[in-house]
DNA sequence: GATAGTTGTGCATACGTATGCAAATTGAAG
DNA sequence: CTTCAATTTGCATACGTATGCACAACTATC
């Protein structure tokens, strides 16, 4: 291999002008005359030269990169906020550098440290949280942190998330409207912001249609887990009619254990209703009734809160919730006249 | 915000030692006394010093920055790659930077480009091609490209795929076994490598059986074209009784067509065939007959290949295919026998 | 055409680290 | 205690770029 780095020297000596003169060029917002430029621009287009983002982060202290950690990318939820979170990040010329943790144990700090390393300026945490001892470092090293879809009371971490709590109470009203009377919950992981608001706001929302929850078991945002749930839930004759599972990606292993182990009609003997939905949820297999995580405007809030701190310098924190409607489909009774009502 | 960079200097100053001691100390092997180790580990544990990769990139001409470029993650078998690929990589030091790209246009060169600036120790490219120019800048910067379930001619290029062609060959034998006599394809895009090696091998595997294909339209790697073509291909009376559908993203989608808008019993009165083998094909709502696509091996191949040419040196191009087992579950037809004969 | 004001350019230096080289230290052997 | 080899350390410099400062070139004004 050639290996022929091509530098901003090689690309100054070939125009025939100084060093800085090839980097104004290249800078945004420097001044040079059009004569320069055009000079400096063919020798770089001749020799292929492009400026080495890494030295110049160097001098600037600005490296374009935004540190992404993400504990698992099985739930579609996060392979689609991923997407768009790097589209729209690289609109702005930033670029996502990929961390993955295990949620349990204490890699997510360490994977943290390595993340400082690469002089990110900024980060992002999907579904994860942090210790306190980390945030603090981060906002002593001046890199703003946004929770994307994970809550944390510390002060010095923006968060955005959906409205968790009114998004469980929401379900809670229409599970009652359409006449259940055994409603369970299983449940996002309880060690979760999101997983504890939602039921929160469930338990709420049943509590003001004058009912209760039947049953109530954590998930963990697992697959498996949710299964095991279901089998336990929904084995026994005094079953519930109706369960409000944590998020789609344990609601749909959820519907397979009712109508393929356990032989339920689905929303005959069961309603199911879901929280995210994601693209899958829509699919007629499932045709899952869920609550909308808005993921677009979850990444717009994200990304301009995460740039504002940057670029404008912006330091007032943000814990931005946003609404999202219940999408009704066929996995849930509706109730009478539920479209009337919310015209 | 504080903002305190604490950098080699500091801890030097505090350890009472010079800079490239320091530097030394936290460089994989250099030889620095046991006693120096200590001191210097301590003064920087007390600063909370971390080296910076970035500095460090400009002079060792290593980033540990590995760019992927992926065009979508709607298919579940990228986000499940990636995921795989970024824990393989972080287990060897080295970190994804994400580009996201649209397939169609030349916005793959213009990533390329920005990929670069970030002196990459390497390129992963999920799902697309590349120009041969862009080859070429790749090759003459000395960056090692891996093609990830993508083939191209280029002898620039590294490439890591499943046996596309014998995969389809194998589904071919399969459905002939089964004895169905009218068989259709709807072929991944056209454009790659793996639509077109998937769609050659089956043919190929037909006429070895006495049987041709009925029909073909290519599905683009698309749920919408796929579903489009579905509803062309078995809307009419004379229909076929099996299909093999180019990805399993576009076989659930296909699969969602016939039972729920033809009302078509699968494999009743259809068997559907897909390709990768996601983890989705197996739940049971779908339960999918497709070809496993190994990204276990498939990912260890491209970190290894990636890996010898960074850090080995080596520069040997590798083309490799790896075989991967059909998955016969429930949505075709089995053929009387089968498992014997396969035993 | 001289002067002041404006813009464009070059020089020098800094960013945080790694590394070749020479000096200094250590340890072993005589 | 001396000598020599082996190891450890510090000094200086380099990586590729951006930017403050001083100076050169140009523009407009009288």
């Amino acid at each position: 291999m050639p290996g022929e780095k091509v530098t901003s020297v090689d690309v100054a000596k070939r125009a025939g002008v100084s060093q800085s003169a090839v980097s104004r060029v290249f800078t945004q917002g420097a001044s040079v005359s059009p004569k320069m430029a055009e000079k400096v621009h063919k020798a770089a287009q001749e020799l292929g030269y492009r400026p080495n983002v890494l030295a110049r982060s160097l001098i600037t202290g600005r490296s374009k990169i935004i540190g992404l950690v993400v504990a698992y990318l099985e739930n579609q939820f996060y392979p689609d906020a991923l997407e768009k979170l790097s589209n729209a990040l690289q609109a702005h010329g930033y670029h996502i550098l990929v961390f993955m943790v295990s949620n349990e144990d204490a890699s997510v700090d360490k994977v943290m440290g390595e993340l400082l390393d690469y002089q990110v300026d900024g980060i992002i945490t999907a579904s994860v949280g942090m210790s306190n001892d980390l945030a603090a470092r981060c906002a002593a090293a001046g890199v703003p942190v946004v929770l994307f879809n994970r809550g944390q009371d510390d002060d010095r971490l923006n968060q955005v998330t959906s409205n968790n709590f009114e998004g469980g109470r929401q379900i809670a009203k229409f599970l009652a409207a359409s006449g259940h009377e055994r409603i369970a919950h299983i449940a996002g992981w309880s060690g979760s912001s999101t997983g504890r608001d939602r039921e929160a706001g469930f338990r709420v929302g049943l509590k003001d249609a004058g009912l209760e929850l039947c049953a109530c078991i954590d998930g963990m945002y697992k697959r498996e887990t949710a299964a095991a749930a279901a089998i336990e839930l929904f084995s026994g004759s005094d079953r519930p009619d109706a369960v409000f599972v944590g998020n789609d990606h344990m609601a749909f292993a959820v519907m397979d254990v009712l109508r393929f182990e356990l032989k339920l009609d689905v929303p005959g003997d069961v309603s199911v209703v879901g929280y995210d939905d994601v693209p899958l949820a829509s699919w007629p297999a499932y045709d899952l009734t869920t609550l909308r995580q808005p993921s677009n405007r979850m990444v717009e809030a994200t990304v301009a809160t995460l740039l504002g701190w940057i670029e404008d310098g912006s330091t007032s924190i943000q814990k931005i919730q946003i609404d999202g409607p219940l999408m009704v489909r066929g996995s849930a009774r509706i109730p009478q006249g539920w479209n009337d009502e919310r015209l």
